[in-house]
DNA sequence: ATATTTGCAAAGCCTTTGCAGGGGA
DNA sequence: TCCCCTGCAAAGGCTTTGCAAATAT
């Protein structure tokens, strides 16, 4: 499921509109996160600027991540499965299923989940990380 | 809350029925783990072990607890917010609760929660990770 | 006697940081 | 001009590994 929702204009007027200076190497990986990638690790995304882009450090690459995390463009969480964080294109309320045969994640509409937590008045609910493991056949 | 469910004589038995053999230090850290310590860290268990006992290398901790972990006595998961693994006493299926304040995390018993998950038949759930966020009021 | 386990130190993986050079506003 | 960004290399945090000495069966 190829993604390409934003064209190279688009994508700079987001990175400005999150007060994000539009550099090259920034336009090239939020494009790729956000119109390629399925989940890519930082690594992955090293992986696809070498063949892709002119040169870029992995320095680059990690500060460049967490300029967009921060910029609210993207988000970064880490799977107990594995050791290394993931990159997601989806800013919304969302939840995770984990094909421990592939490794791949998909993502899950909260409409098809229903989650009722009855807990103590206490404990004031911000949000919730709901990764569902198990496998995909076919 | 202090657990302190078990015995010496029971912790040793726990490590012989899980197929692992109960040396001093394997014991000594699965009694802290199951008996007093609070969803730690290798780190937390590092400072217990140098604190109470006689001298343990932090190699042999982190071997001992993924002998722990392998057998099935503890479980161990890591949270996106932190950089670090944590081990849990409670083996059986439940959720957590993480209180953003403190950093401490709660046990969430599963009748306590509600979770109906709809998806494609497709999509096999051998298990889920529920983390839910906020603060703990009190 | 033989198989495990421990301790030490070194290495590993993923990520961050310091600093000098370069590019955009 | 001036500030921010990039790249390199080195360091950092957490965990694993190799190997010899110690321990258990």
């Amino acid at each position: 499921m190829k993604k390409c929702l934003f064209t190279k204009e688009q994508i700079e007027q987001k990175l400005r509109e999150a007060g994000v200076q539009p550099t090259m190497q920034r336009m090239a990986l939020a494009r790729y996160i956000l119109c390629e990638a399925d989940h890519p690790t930082a690594e992955e995304i090293k992986t696809w600027a070498d063949k892709h882009l002119d040169k870029i450090s992995q320095a680059t690459i990690y500060n460049t991540l967490n300029v967009l995390v921060q910029s609210g463009l993207i988000r970064a969480f880490r799977f107990s499965h594995s050791d290394c964080v993931i990159y997601d294109c989806n800013v919304t309320d969302h939840f995770h299923f984990l094909d421990e045969k592939s490794g791949r994640i998909y993502d899950l509409h909260k409409d098809d989940i229903g989650v009722n937590v009855e807990l103590p008045k206490k404990f004031k609910i911000k949000s919730m990380d709901l990764i569902i493991k198990g496998e995909v056949k076919g």
